[in-house]
DNA sequence: GTCAATTCACATGAAAGAGACCACGGTCTAGTG
DNA sequence: CTAGACCGTGGTCTCTTTCATGTGAATTGACGA
């Protein structure tokens, strides 16, 4: 591409007319002033916690809802709200938000625990410390402080998967250890089975109130997209039926508000790149595929190489066949690739896990069925769009330096 | 034909090892007054 | 005398390997009708 091409494209885009006043608004970390739909979560969440102003221990939360119920948002909205009234007065409640998914915050009960302490500025090192040292630390911490402490665990089922529910066990009971402060637990969940997993005890403790957010509907999704449309776009940018396509898109997946705004973000960025001054229909339809794709080869890209080997074998048996493919055969594809690369293979045992991730992930489908006299296996498809394969595969082919 | 036993090809679990990090305390070294 | 470099120790974390056990239906083979 020539200079001059260059320079007429951005000249091209200055002149443009941006569709976006300010597209931070549809970004999903955006917190806007007034929550919709809400009312009634808030309320109790509100009721629930307020003995905290008056130097009382609240109830331990429990909030559940699926992604993109605004779960969240309600619950980081009322606490900021009573740590700003505390501090008007005796300035009795403290608020510490920790997000479990985030790795290498909460993939074990040490960092988790470290995490805490640094949020309460106490610096702990990544490693070397012994972990009921930090804990001793966190205690003190907190103690020291004299005050109610809310403790929000966002995306506890991730924690409990990852290190078991043995920290929170230690959690619950940290209020008899502690003479000063309290602390009250508000754990929020994705997952609407997950405290069948726990230890009763803890389930017990943790859960002495629960509020459920159900999904928004279409109509409710709808409002929230013209609200922040509003915000986020030029007057008269939009095509007639677009929030309600996409509104409709997001509430056919379980009523995802964060889904529906990065729909529209994405569509409004593409029709600004094509240049439109309209952002049509048809843009959503390419904003839905360009998300499936960028999630998928952003997970690939950021894998390990002996995964990406893994995927590879996958994809190169798959793709020449029809049929179903097994982990044996993946197994044996694989160690050729291995020797292709000179990675060293790893033993079946830890593929087959691997496998197990990348259905987790989503990028295949991996079912274990009985082949009765012919044993047990993973049966393995791929689950991404047909379209995207080579792409995919191309991806892979480099990093692993495979141009073969 | 029926029914229980067998068998396959992995799945799934548990435990333990390897190697990378990191903090901390002690020792050594070189620079400074 | 002191700051900084450089170990060794003891801790965690992640990825693997090793060893053991589990699993579900096609197949087999004995049995009875």
């Amino acid at each position: 591409m020539g200079e001059t091409n260059l320079g007429d494209l951005f000249e091209k885009y200055m002149n443009k007319e941006p569709l976006f006043v300010n597209r931070n608004i549809l970004q999903s970390n955006y917190t806007p002033e007034a929550i919709s739909h809400r009312d009634q979560q808030i309320d109790t969440i509100a009721k629930v916690l307020s003995p905290a102003l008056r130097f009382q221990k609240p109830s331990n939360l429990f909030v559940y809802g699926k992604t993109g119920t605004g779960k969240t948002l309600t619950i980081k909205y009322t606490t900021q709200e009573m740590r700003a009234a505390s501090k008007r007065s005796n300035n009795s409640v403290d608020v510490i938000f920790l997000n479990c998914k985030l790795k290498k915050i909460a993939d074990t009960e040490y960092r988790l625990v470290a995490q805490l302490c640094r949020e309460l500025g106490k610096a702990i090192p990544p490693t070397g410390l012994p972990t009921d040292e930090v804990y001793k630390i966190f205690f003190e911490t907190i103690d020291a402080k004299g005050q109610i402490i809310l403790l929000i665990l966002d995306e506890i089922d991730q924690l409990v998967k990852k290190v078991g529910d043995e920290i929170l066990y230690n959690l619950t009971r940290i209020n008899t250890e502690l003479t000063k402060s309290q602390v009250a637990i508000i754990g929020i969940s994705n997952d609407l089975t997950f405290t069948e997993f726990l230890d009763p005890r803890v389930k017990s403790s943790l859960s002495e109130e629960e509020i459920i957010f159900p999904p928004y509907n279409a109509i409710q999704l709808k409002h929230i997209l013209t609200q922040r449309s509003k915000l986020a776009f030029k007057k008269n940018v939009l095509e007639q039926g677009l929030l309600e396509k996409c509104a409709a898109f997001a509430a056919r997946e379980h009523g995802d508000a964060r889904r529906a705004l990065e729909l529209l973000r994405v569509a409004g960025e593409i029709a600004e790149r094509d240049g439109n001054d309209l952002v049509k229909i048809e843009h959503l339809d390419i904003a839905e595929e360009k998300i499936e794709k960028d999630r998928v080869l952003d997970i690939i890209s950021t894998q390990p190489k002996q995964h990406q080997a893994t995927l590879y074998s996958i994809f190169r048996v798959c793709s020449k066949r029809k049929e179903m493919v097994f982990t044996g055969e993946i197994y044996e594809v694989y160690k050729d690739v291995c020797a292709q690369t000179g990675l060293r293979p790893l033993t079946q045992r830890r593929v087959s896990d691997i496998i197990a991730e990348f259905d987790m992930l989503g990028l295949i489908n991996a079912k274990v069925i009985s082949k009765g006299r012919y044993g047990r296996t993973r049966e393995i498809s791929l689950s991404t769009p047909k379209v995207s394969n080579p792409k995919i595969k191309k991806i892979l082919e480099t990093g692993l330096d495979l141009t073969a």
